[in-house]
DNA sequence: CCTTATTTCTCCT
DNA sequence: GAAATAAGG
């Protein structure tokens, strides 16, 4: 939003430059913004609940760049929404909805364009997501804090206390703010466009230096901007005419009515209240690590409305939590990332899968910990019960499934990919009848990696660093803006966070009860590995975790030493009905593809019966390189175990891709 | 001339 | 969400 029209007006001080200049420099980046352009990569993935990183990819990406060019970054995300604007927000949730509902009609119309427009539009940045790429901060050093309330107030102050030199944003109200250099139109070559406040008076048209801050904002406050719908039929070139001749509000209101606009009956009451949300506005002080205003609040200002259109003061504790990125801004919980949520959710969708192929045997691992968890029912009864449920949808897909994995043709490559092997047909439901008639007797089944802080990008799928408070390497960053509020969190081990992130999941798993079935379909599937080479390695890997894992889950010592039998990994069959190209949808085929690790085609001879998999020395051989490749880096939580049960297609195509790469 | 409505593009493969 | 463009006052 910002004033529409602001930067078209200052064409004539835009002074194009590059990063390079800023070289040795601080800029504090409207994060939001860039998130929001990040969207675009993967807003259908974000409307259904799959996993992607793409957002965190390409903030991460713009990074990169600024550091290339000397220019040391501080991040500011925006926190919570103005007591002024939630209503305003709750509006835009309800459109989102809307959309996220047409995409779903578009998709099944198989209106593909429409439904990402409607996707696009549906998508929205949240905290949880902003959380994930604070962890990828922490990772960098980077410099980051949240907002109390709006990003826009706290970069300026930034600004103004010399935290930084300067700000990074495509929003022109920073301006109004008070901001002195913006940097705007950062492209991927690090040429932006600046704008100094001191250039004003370059401004050949009107005598903009004249404007004092007061009537910058009143101009803003008249045209519209994010506190005031402003008066039909005003626009920035009349409202800065009426500021310079008229100082006085009441007199351009009157003077408006007197020129029959509709000025709306509040608009005063709206316009002193954005006043002084552009001026005092709360935000967070990295330096001391407490909450400040914008500009210092007169001793006239009624502190009532101060607290309504500049956000509310709260507990100290919670606003530094909230503006190290600690807690939700929204809810003052534990701010929790997208895909550390969803990880978890789904760890546990396909544990109850997995303990069916364990064969009844329980886990060493399962054993240790029995004490952790009071279990009333022998690991085989679920075996039983679940054999039950799942395996008719497995042998022939109903028609339901049917028209899910029609729905699923539409979805993005990578999006279509990861469906395929987060959710088996039958599993899922049964899984969440399952937990919905006994809860707190089941142990819950769930599998977190703990990577290495230093390990970049290791977890795709399965979890990552983010776990609040066990692993974040920024508790040790003395470069990190502000120190953790509160320590008393610090001896988190492993398993006080996994019963943490388990009481989450199992929260999430009741809400969802009813998540629906998805199957697949294996159209294009090959041209898709072939076109996505980034995303699939990123699948790979979070496939060779898993891998990982049931080895490990077999050894009792929690060592990668024994291999899995390859008999004991079920997989489901789902055939697509439609099949054109017998090439690309034969498993047996794929899988000696991934046997020979080569392209070349296998004749339909050699393929071996289904299910039955080939004890390959090969596999083995590959599967033991790998083990040894990543022993170090992966913590297995001693009391759990993962399988995943992917349908026959994809898991041999994944096997390829976990052991060679290809 | 100014404001408002409409369209196109952002990203990535 | 923003810029460019078209249309209306």
């Amino acid at each position: 939003m910002g004033v529409t029209g602001l930067l078209q007006q200052l064409k004539e001080i835009q002074h194009k430059t590059t990063l390079s200049q800023y070289s040795g420099k601080k800029l504090a980046v409207d994060t939001y913004g860039w998130l929001h352009r990040g969207l675009i990569s993967c807003a259908q993935d974000l409307c259904t609940d799959a996993p992607t990183r793409g957002y965190v990819t390409s903030v991460m990406k713009k990074v990169d760049m600024l550091r290339h060019f000397g220019v040391e970054p501080v991040m500011v995300f925006d926190g919570a929404p103005l007591p002024t604007k939630e209503g305003t927000l709750l509006e835009r949730r309800l459109r989102r909805e809307k959309a996220r509902e047409n995409a779903q009609l578009m998709v099944q119309k198989g209106d593909r364009k429409g439904a990402w427009k409607e996707f696009m539009k549906a998508a929205s940045v949240t905290p949880e997501m902003a959380k994930l790429v604070m962890v990828e901060l922490d990772r960098h050093g980077v410099a980051y804090v949240v907002a109390p309330y709006e990003a826009d107030p706290q970069m300026v102050y930034l600004e103004k206390t010399g935290a930084v030199d300067g700000i990074l944003s495509e929003d022109s109200d920073l301006l109004v703010f008070g901001c002195r250099r913006l940097i705007t139109k950062l492209n991927d070559y690090g040429e932006c466009i600046e704008i100094c406040r001191d250039d004003l008076h370059k401004v050949p048209r009107m005598a903009l230096d004249k404007f004092t801050p007061a009537q910058w904002r009143l101009v803003a406050i008249l045209s519209g901007c994010d506190y005031t719908k402003g008066i039909p039929g005003v626009g920035l070139k009349t409202a800065f005419n009426v500021v310079l001749k008229l100082s006085n509000l009441d007199k351009i209101v009157a003077s408006f009515r007197a020129d029959n606009k509709l000025v709306p009956e509040d608009f005063l009451e709206e316009a002193y209240k954005a006043d002084l949300a552009f001026q005092y506005q709360k935000v967070f002080d990295p330096k001391i690590n407490s909450l400040s205003t914008l500009c210092e609040v007169p001793s006239d200002v009624d502190l009532d409305v101060l607290e309504v259109c500049c956000g509310r003061r709260l507990d100290a504790n919670i606003h530094a939590g909230i503006c190290q990125g600690k807690l939700h801004p929204f809810s003052h919980d534990t701010l929790i990332s997208r895909e550390h949520n969803l990880s978890a959710t789904r760890s546990q969708s396909i544990a109850v899968v997995q303990t069916k192929t364990a064969k009844g045997i329980p886990t060493p691992a399962a054993s240790q910990t029995s004490q952790s968890f009071t279990c009333t029912r022998t690991i085989e009864s679920y075996f039983k019960r679940d054999e039950k449920a799942a395996q008719p949808s497995f042998a022939k897909p109903n028609m339901a499934l049917k028209r899910t994995s029609e729905k699923t043709t539409q979805l993005s490559p990578s999006s279509k990919k990861l469906k395929r092997f987060q959710t088996t047909s039958g599993a899922e439901t049964t899984l969440s009848k399952f937990f919905a008639s006994s809860p707190p007797t089941i142990p819950p089944v769930l599998v977190l990696l703990q990577p290495k802080p230093s390990d970049a990008d290791f977890g795709f799928i399965t979890g990552d660093s983010e776990v609040p408070d066990s692993s974040s390497p920024v508790k040790d960053d003395k470069s990190s803006i502000a120190g953790y509020a509160t320590d008393d969190d610090a001896d988190m081990g492993p398993s006080t966070v996994n019963s943490m992130a388990n009481s989450a999941t199992y929260m999430r798993l009741q809400a969802s009860a009813s998540t629906k079935i998805e199957s697949n379909c294996d159209d294009g599937y090959e041209n898709d590995i072939d076109e996505s080479p980034i995303k699939t390695e990123k699948i790979s890997i979070s496939w060779r975790q898993r891998f990982a894992m049931e080895a490990v889950a077999e050894d009792s010592t929690c060592k990668p030493a024994t291999i899995r039998k390859f008999e004991d990994v079920r997989v489901t069959t789902s055939k697509s009905e439609k099949q054109s190209d017998q090439r690309k949808t034969e498993p047996e085929e794929a899988f000696c593809d991934s046997l020979e690790s080569s392209s070349s085609p296998q004749t339909p001879e050699e393929i071996p019966e289904w299910p039955t998999y080939p004890e390959s020395a090969q596999l083995k051989s590959l599967q033991q390189t790998f083990m040894s490749d990543i022993d170090e880096t992966i913590y297995l939580s001693p009391q759990r175990v993962l399988t995943i049960m992917p349908q026959k297609s994809s898991a041999s195509k994944l096997l390829r891709f976990a052991f060679t790469g290809k």
